[in-house]
DNA sequence: TATTGTTATACTCTATAACTATA
DNA sequence: TATAGTTATAGAGTATAACAATA
């Protein structure tokens, strides 16, 4: 009864496990007519964060088959958003960057989901739950690395 | 150059959809031979939180459609994990509960995924980093449930 | 008529395997 | 022989629609 302050690894992970389990299943219902999916708005925030890179080198950062992630981008390319550069000096390779089109949507909150989840946060939290949920989002980043 | 100090709500939005996709992504890579798969560790760990109830219940709080939750619970029974009571006063209902085989799962650690996550937090995260990532958690069933 | 639960079917996301082209 | 990328196929986890039983 007096030894509650110790934060046991264990229970924390379940927290974590069924939590972002919970929030990731919500995110998907968003109706999304003409929207980007879930994977598709992820690669793009990533390829952007990264820099112009290889679909290998993504699939790698986002934890997904170079098959799962060259399907994405070729629907993201469809759509303009991200374009492709031969590499001249390795004819093997592709670099994949973001184009002005896709650099809109990630700026100008074209996108429905980040959007919906950008406004429930501001509506229903607190500057400091805010600020607490801005901190933890590079520690899951870290967490998703070391499992 | 210097306000850097307020949090941007879309910034927030971002950064967590990206963390959640790629935690919850990792997490269900872990191979599981004959262990439970994430929805099933959810339902499981969810029901237990919640008490015994019926399927339409969970499948409400894990935002899922309840045909799939009836899936799940279907393999958890099977495996002796959970168990069905139905209710004598309406013969439409199914009570689910917990079974102490269910429990010993939940409370020893028999859930790979779980463990796995645990080990990884242990191994390289600071207790102020793990009471971080405690306190999110429910921020984070919160935001699921106002999304 | 409304509600609980089941069965049937299909779509999305991801994986593995097999192939092509370049190095 | 090794690497970047593509195509084909399959499995997990969802959803919606249609149905049966009970209220």
């Amino acid at each position: 009864m007096v030894e509650q302050v110790r934060v046991d690894a264990e229970e924390v992970a379940g927290a974590l496990l069924v939590s972002v389990g919970l929030l990731r299943r919500r995110l998907r219902q968003v109706p999304v007519e003409g929207e980007l999916t879930l994977p598709q708005s992820s690669a793009l925030a990533r390829l952007d964060r990264a820099g112009p890179t290889t679909a290998s080198a993504l699939a790698k950062i986002e934890q997904i088959s170079p098959q799962s992630m060259g399907a994405t981008l070729a629907v993201l390319e469809a759509r303009g958003l991200v374009g492709r550069q031969p590499d001249p000096a390795d004819g093997r390779r592709v670099v994949l960057s973001v184009t002005d089109t896709g650099l809109d949507v990630l700026r100008h909150r074209r996108d429905a989901r980040t959007a919906r989840l950008a406004r429930a946060l501001s509506a229903g939290f607190s500057v400091e739950e805010l600020s607490q949920l801005n901190a933890v989002a590079p520690l899951l980043e870290r967490l998703a690395q070391s499992v």
